[in-house]
DNA sequence: TCATTTATGTTTGTATACAAATAAAATGGC
DNA sequence: GCCATTTTATTTGTATACAAACATAAATGA
């Protein structure tokens, strides 16, 4: 009785870890301000919202609580968001963006359109459609 | 001059992450020993391979030499593989698998066979070859 | 109102992930 | 044989990622 192959380099955990990998490389080359992708995210979340609570902030970018203290800690650090609390709510924190971090949306947002487009690079049009419909509905 | 929209759950590498969260929570459900993703690649690796140098193993399952000496550090605290230093070449690191390990051979393939199909579960079997193929691509 | 539950945030601990610097050993070219 | 280069491994530092425990504040229900 022996088992069944199991080809470690065709197993979609794997593939996707250096999908990824490749993805980062990618990130890194070409995101202003040297922003990891979280942090990338976070920027991209708030300055969509305007303001919006630490936790929120976290889920609307699928970091966990722990997660997202340290990014908007770092982020607060290079004075990239500011955070205060809430008066209304005094457990919260709310976090928004600051000037300067405004004065780059349209600059990261046309970094993130680029970082898309050359991690699909080796697909065609057609192919990076269905990619990312595949991909969305191995989301949830 | 307006820039063209930026949703950040569309982009490839967000919705990236996000497979990557629900593969982990359904790897942590079935994977045996509770190895994380990473050990069970050497793992299965080291089984493949009988014996391997502790960088080639980083390599082969594309782990930073930093990386993989974490990983094989924990291993063979769990008395799950042997380091050893190769007499003929005294740089290298020898990481084999123990006895122990090589009795779960089938169970750790199985599981993670199983691991890649539930992963795998809302796409059909047409769109799971699609998208093993479209993801390939975009691995270099 | 008051006790229970829920929500928000912090802290600690473990495990990747990778850049960069270092050290030691092997290899290649001459 | 000798030196420059390459390979292997270690160490340090930074940044996720998440579980678990904790404290505080808000909401809920009887």
């Amino acid at each position: 009785m022996v088992s069944k192959a199991y080809i470690l380099d065709e197993q979609v955990g794997f593939l996707m870890r250096i999908a990824g990998q490749r993805h980062s490389v990618i990130f890194q080359q070409h995101v202003p301000l040297d922003l990891t992708p979280p942090q990338f995210s976070v920027l991209i979340k708030v300055l969509e919202l305007g303001s919006c609570s630490q936790n929120e902030l976290g889920r609307r970018t699928a970091m966990d609580v722990a997660t997202i203290k340290g990014v908007v800690d770092r982020l607060r650090t290079r004075k990239l968001v500011t955070v205060r609390s809430d008066l209304k709510d005094k457990r919260r924190s709310v976090v928004e963006p600051t000037e300067e971090t405004k004065s780059y949306a349209d600059l990261l947002k046309q970094a993130g359109l680029l970082i898309s487009d050359l991690t699909l690079d080796p697909l065609t049009t057609t192919e990076r459609d269905l990619f990312l419909k595949l991909l969305k509905k191995l989301c949830s």
